[in-house]
RNA sequence: GGCGGAAUGGCCGAGUGGUUUAGGCAAGGGCCUGCAAAGCCCUGUACGCGGGUUCGAUUCCCGCUUCCGCCUCCA
């Protein structure tokens, strides 16, 4: 079975064939950083990691390269307002971005450029459609002439005569038409400007992602990626000016659905109250990662705190398997393994079920591969992405799983163990993995390990002697310190309120 | 005005020309438990509206309604 993808520029499900075999390049249009991350900005960041994650374990080379816009109007007008300097707004929110997500483990890409660092790129390109007839400068701008592109529009369906006019205010004076768009704006009072052979300015918004994916994927790659909002204009303007310029540029078209907020779009007010940095202090971060990738990739999310709680609910059924098995796995009776607990200790304990040749870093080297996995999960990513269908796949598990533990078999638990640790290797949400795993000081765990055994010997001693009361008043006790006791057939077992 | 997407059981969310019609959450019943918790089992019989095609439509076609995105700030 191969992986077939929906290409937007087709409008259909297509299989992926990559230009050279064995490899894939990628480009994701990432920040424009020019305010800190909200769910919607990290939601793509999750949904193409998963996809990245999925090329690798099916036996790609990856070249994921993602760029940060670091200048355009709003980081003008920002700096201006604050008093600040356009580098420095741009320099914190990448910051703010780069946290968001390492937060919520999407894997680096292998190059992250900027875009004032590449003007001389630019301005070869540029050259190159005024040369060709597809661009002239004007009035210290450059623009592209969109009536010398007869395919303008293809990938976003528009047909140029049916685009209304920009109503934007500065240069229309200087088009030759008002659909044409800026490759390059030329030099104003109080913004930053680099040379060019037109005449001082700025780059545009579109120029240098045409740039910079030409640079370091080749004139031709593979997917170019990015949210459903930049179809039009940007991706068709990307487009139309490398095509123009001769080059193949992306050969699929991935875009991800749009997260909402009340019915619409997340806008700049409504964004704030859903900032990844807010969110993650009300959910685990990588409980917001599995709301965030649950839904297909290409589905809009309409923000709902009760789904985002379902989906917490939905992963710590997942996470408790896992620890519970880890448990069963080690140290032979729960209580013992136990409480110590935390992923990083039981992750040691699971190691006799590891995943086949996987260290599970959540870094790319230790993916599993596709032939590992569950068939039904592998067919469920192959098929555009499937991530929901392959969820089910892994609930199925872990039904499978709490049966088998429940049944003491510790061969059958550690099975599906290992089987749903690498499925959600997959998906980044592997709880024992980086960026999840550890935490804790281990001598304080220890510490707190020995004392929650007082207790718990103590209330096994009132147990025996049917002193509920006491017993109960000691779970109470230890509940109200955020721990949380099971009893077991194997004994109690705790852990951390999660 | 143009282009595109969506409407599924209490909620989230897949999917499919029919017979076993995901999965999760919540709810009810049961098992287990001293009680809980966790877990397992069972239950609910859903596809916006109106036509059409068909032996059969939630799925295909047409129309309608509502909602959403884009039409040069956008993930």
């Amino acid at each position: 079975m191969t992986l077939r993808l929906y290409d937007t520029a087709t409008r259909s499900v297509r299989d992926f064939v990559p230009q050279t075999p064995g490899s894939v390049t990628l480009y994701l249009c990432g920040a424009t950083v020019q305010s800190p991350p909200h769910i919607g900005h990290i939601r793509s960041g999750v949904s193409f990691d998963i996809a990245i994650r999925w090329l690798r374990a099916s036996g790609y080379a990856v070249t994921f390269c993602r760029n940060v816009t670091d200048i355009d109007d709003k980081i003008l007008r920002t700096a201006s307002a604050e008093g600040a300097q356009w580098w420095a707004i741009a320099e914190r929110n990448q910051r703010a971005f780069a946290r968001a997500y390492d937060v919520l483990g999407c894997l680096p890409p292998d190059v992250e450029p900027r875009a004032t660092g590449h003007v001389p790129e630019m301005i070869v390109l540029m050259r190159r459609l005024i040369e060709a007839g597809h661009a002239y400068p004007a009035g210290g701008d450059v623009y592209f002439d969109v009536s010398s592109y007869p395919e303008y529009g293809a990938l976003s369906g528009q047909r140029p005569e049916h685009m209304r006019a920009a109503d934007d205010t500065d240069s229309d004076g200087a088009k030759r038409d008002p659909r044409d768009f800026a490759l390059w704006k030329g030099h104003k009072p109080g913004e930053p400007s680099w040379e060019t052979p037109w005449g001082p300015g700025r780059p545009g918004w579109h120029l240098e992602c045409s740039a910079m994916s030409t640079k370091y994927l080749g004139a031709t790659f593979d997917i170019h990626a990015g949210g459903l909002d930049l179809v039009f204009p940007h991706h068709e303007n990307e487009l139309a000016q490398s095509r123009a310029a001769g080059d193949g540029f992306a050969r699929y078209w991935l875009h991800n659905g749009l997260v909402r907020l009340g019915g619409e779009k997340m806008s700049k007010s409504t964004g704030n109250l859903l900032l990844v940095d807010r969110m993650v202090t009300q959910v685990r971060p990588v409980e917001l990662r599995y709301y965030l990738g649950q839904a297909h990739y290409r589905s809009d999310i309409e923000f709902s705190a009760a789904a985002l709680e379902e989906a917490v609910a939905a992963y710590r059924r997942i996470e408790g398997f896992l620890i519970r098995a880890a448990e069963l796995a080690g140290a032979g009776s729960p209580s013992a393994g136990a409480g110590t607990a935390g992923p990083d200790v039981a992750d040691a304990e699971l190691s006799g079920a590891t995943l086949p040749g996987s260290e599970l870093p959540g870094a790319s080297a230790g993916l599993p591969t596709a032939g590992s996995l569950p068939a039904a999960f592998t067919a469920a990513l192959d098929d555009d992405l499937g991530v929901p269908q392959a969820l089910a796949v892994v609930h199925e598990a872990v039904r499978e799983g709490n049966t088998a533990l429940a049944a003491g078999d510790a061969a059958g638990t550690a099975k599906q163990a290992a089987a749903v640790r690498a499925m959600l290797a997959i998906l980044g949400l592997d709880p024992f993995a980086a960026p999840w795993a550890g935490g804790g000081d281990p001598g304080l765990r220890d510490v707190v390990g020995a004392l929650v055994q007082v207790a718990l010997d103590q209330r096994q001693a009132a147990r025996a002697r049917k002193d509920y009361p006491a017993a109960d008043a000691i779970r109470d006790e230890l509940a109200a310190a955020g721990i949380a006791v099971e009893d077991t057939p194997a004994g109690p077992r705790w852990e951390l309120q999660r």
